[in-house]
Formats: C-alpha cells, sequence, structure tokens
DNA sequence: CGATGTGTTTGATCCCTGTCAAAGACTGCC
DNA sequence: GGCAGTCTTTGACAGGGATCAAACACATCG
C-alpha cells in the first residue's frame, strides 16, 4: 500500500491550471510516491495536512454500512485536497494510479487564511455540483457531465486521460460498471466520442456532449 | 465553471441543535416575514449576507438547464444558511411555509473567521451526506434517511412536522412524487410510521427505520 | 357549509438500470 | 513473447421507479 517516499526532486512546475497551486503554503521538499490502490489517509486518522498532487490522480471516498463506497471526489495534477471540518479525516483517500503528491503542514492556526477558506469553499460548491450531476436522471447523462468535468480539469477539451476505472466512475457516479460501460458505448456509437483503449478518450464532438448534458 | 458560491449551513453531523446562534455576528434587529414560496434571494443575486430561521422553513435550490429543480438543502428552525464562495448567490432560497428569518450583514473581509470556515466546511460535508443518500439507495431508504435527518434536527425523534410538500421531498431526494408518497405508503403498511393527514407524521418504530436506512 | 383548486394517494404500464453471466481486451510479469 | 489475471464489454433478464391517468383528501374562500 505505501510507497515509499522519494526524497528531493521538486518535480515539474505542474501545470497550474487554475485551480489551487497553493502560493501560499509553505513549499514541500519531498514528493511522496503511492502505487495504485496506495492509501494517503483513513477516516478517523489525525487530519491537519495538505496534498498536492504533482502527477497520478486521487479518490476521495466513504464507506457505507453495508460496504459500499462513494466516491466524493477525484483529484488530479495542480489539485490540493485533504482540508478537514474536524481534527480527523472523515473520509478515506487513496492513489487511483501511481501518483505523486507534495504534503504541506498545516497548522489549525492557519486555518485562518483567506486562501484556506477559498479552498474550503471550493470543496464545498464542487460537493454540490456533484451532487446536481449524480441526480441527473439518465446514465449517459451523468457520464458525459463527468467526462466533461475531467477535460475541463485536465486541460485538453478533447482528449481525456482517464486514471481511474469504470469501478472508481461507477462510484462516483452511483452506477455500476455495466451501466458505465454501457454508457460509453451509446457515446461512442453516437460519434460524440472515440476510445483509444479504455482508459484514453477523444472528445470527437464537444458541442453535442455538452448538448446532452446541460 | 465556478461561478460562486455556496450556501451553508448547519445540519447533519453535528448535532448542537438550535444552536447555531452564532455568537460572533451581530445581533439581528428583525425578523422577515416569507409566505410559502416567497423569495428569499435568487441565483445571481448579490450575496453577502447570512440568515437564521427563526421559524418556519426553507429551501435552498438551482435550476438545471432543462428546467427541473434540485433541491440542495433544507433549514429549519435555528439554523443558518446564505454563505456564499463569490459575491453573487449560485442558487435560489424560497420559504417552503410561512416563515420568519433574522438577517444579518456580513461584510467580505469577516470570511476569515474561524466560525465562517466552519460553517463552510459543514456545509461541505451536509452536500456529501446529501450525496451518499440521493445516489444509490432505494425510494424507501432515500425516504427513511430523510425523515430520520429532519426528526433529529427538529429534535423530536416520533414527531415530525414536515414543513413542506411532496414535490419539494422529490425534488431534494431525486425521485418523483408518486414515488415518495407510495414510499410513504410503504413504511405505512409496514407500521413503521403513521400519518396524521399528509405532514404530520409519527414515527411508531424508529428503530425499524434506522435499520432499515443504516 | 358547500364549491373549487391544490396536494396526495393509488393504479396500470413501460423503460432504464441492476443483476447475473460470459466473452473479449488489456496489462504486467515471467 | 506468451501466459495469467484483471478490467471491460456485451447479452439476457428482471425489478424498481418514471410516466400517464384518475380517484381521493384537504384547505381556502365565497
Amino acid at each position: 500500500m505505501f510507497a515509499g517516499a522519494l526524497t528531493a526532486t521538486q518535480s515539474h512546475p505542474v501545470r497550474a491550471q487554475g485551480v489551487l497551486a497553493p502560493s501560499f503554503l509553505p513549499r514541500a521538499r519531498q514528493i511522496s510516491l503511492f502505487a495504485p490502490d496506495g492509501e494517503i489517509y483513513a477516516q478517523g486518522e489525525q487530519a491537519g495536512a495538505l496534498y498536492r498532487v504533482e502527477f497520478g490522480a486521487v479518490r476521495v471516498y466513504r464507506l457505507h454500512t453495508d460496504g459500499r463506497r462513494q466516491i466524493v471526489a477525484f483529484y488530479f495534477g495542480g489539485e490540493t485536497f485533504g482540508l478537514e471540518a474536524g481534527r480527523t479525516h472523515s473520509f478515506f483517500a487513496e492513489a487511483t494510479v501511481h501518483t505523486g503528491l507534495s504534503k504541506f503542514a498545516n497548522a489549525p492556526g492557519e486555518l485562518e487564511s483567506q486562501e484556506l477558506m477559498t479552498l474550503a469553499l471550493r470543496s464545498m460548491l464542487h460537493a454540490q455540483e456533484h451532487l446536481l450531476v449524480v441526480s441527473r436522471q439518465s446514465a449517459v447523462e451523468k457520464l458525459g457531465a463527468f467526462l466533461l468535468d475531467v477535460a475541463e480539469r485536465q486541460g485538453d477539451l478533447d482528449h481525456i486521460d482517464l486514471q481511474m476505472t469504470r469501478v472508481d466512475i461507477g462510484e462516483y457516479l452511483g452506477m455500476t460498471i455495466e451501466t458505465v460501460s454501457r454508457s460509453f458505448s451509446k457515446l461512442r456509437e453516437e460519434g460524440i466520442l472515440q476510445l483509444h483503449g479504455a482508459k484514453t478518450i477523444e472528445i470527437i464532438q464537444p458541442e453535442k456532449l455538452v448538448l446532452l448534458c446541460k
């Protein structure tokens, strides 16, 4: 699970595409590496650090009492996560693929900073956006909205590198992997997108996709 | 894509109930009254105030482009809402019944306060709780979880005064009014609850309800 | 107190998605 | 490069909720 830590190497600049390159945080000295499914933190653990994704991707989720998993967010390169309301984590965080993270200490007193407030409000906003997507009616629309979100966050509106499995997508959108797969097929059949392997996606007709999901 | 904001508040996990008399905010001088469906604020309007529900209930919602409405939160007596990430509201807020609100000024500079940060994070937590309920789970389970939430927030675990219509509940839980109604009937048939009129509910077997909804 | 309109319940039917099953594609490893 | 295991796709089927429709309760007002 834990994949050790790589010292030094401040790694590539990382595209700070819009989302939260926390310039206000102390510069990280090292990057921790995580293998796929590697645990970053668990529910109940002491919170108090922020993480920035240098490369790879992270899923943050919660477990239902019946064992089902609800993924509440994914984080990609350049994005920051880990902020918590209390002293302990109320979610689990894992890498979905080989992932590198910078860790920033975060003393409680610093919580008052304007930037952290912004981070908190954005998380709140994202949670609400997610709610709107999940409560959308059809499976194809959910998937489409998800793909548009990922494309925008990855900075390329035509090509997506899905750094996660169908299981992850299903648990994020609240549907089974079969339905996820069928929805992909439907979008492909309609000429909206093309799949080069299961995880490399080309959006052929972005306008059509936007129309479908909005 | 992020336009802005978020209505925050108190609710779920933290059972401070009725609390949330935000001592750090200036005391309100008067109570504004709203008729059922009365608009409190609209999407796009200037934000910058917090509201506390004195009596009645409030729905906060967003409109999908297809005209469907997604209610993201209800607020009852003693609870506070209206916090926004940006300068404008990204949601609509309306009274569901005859409602009284106290309004608190909230200058932008005050956003750094620790209390407001907590409010934002709790709001995020509530959104994610809501997500767990809405995605997955059967209609009966959704309704059950909703009723348990409301009962706890209203302070009486056995009696609920639903200050909203079936339409509101449906738009909150992501299902049609027919399904909401059928779910009520099912819970009644199983002896879990009893309805005195459509909006006055008595929970006969709270334990059974908890078991059902996990 | 009855009338009208709104809100709720119940019924019948259809379709989407979950479930079970199996074949096909891809990846990592030897 | 070939094998094994995992991930993905596709198919068949069933069930739950959406949709369409109508009867039933309830509130407000004349």
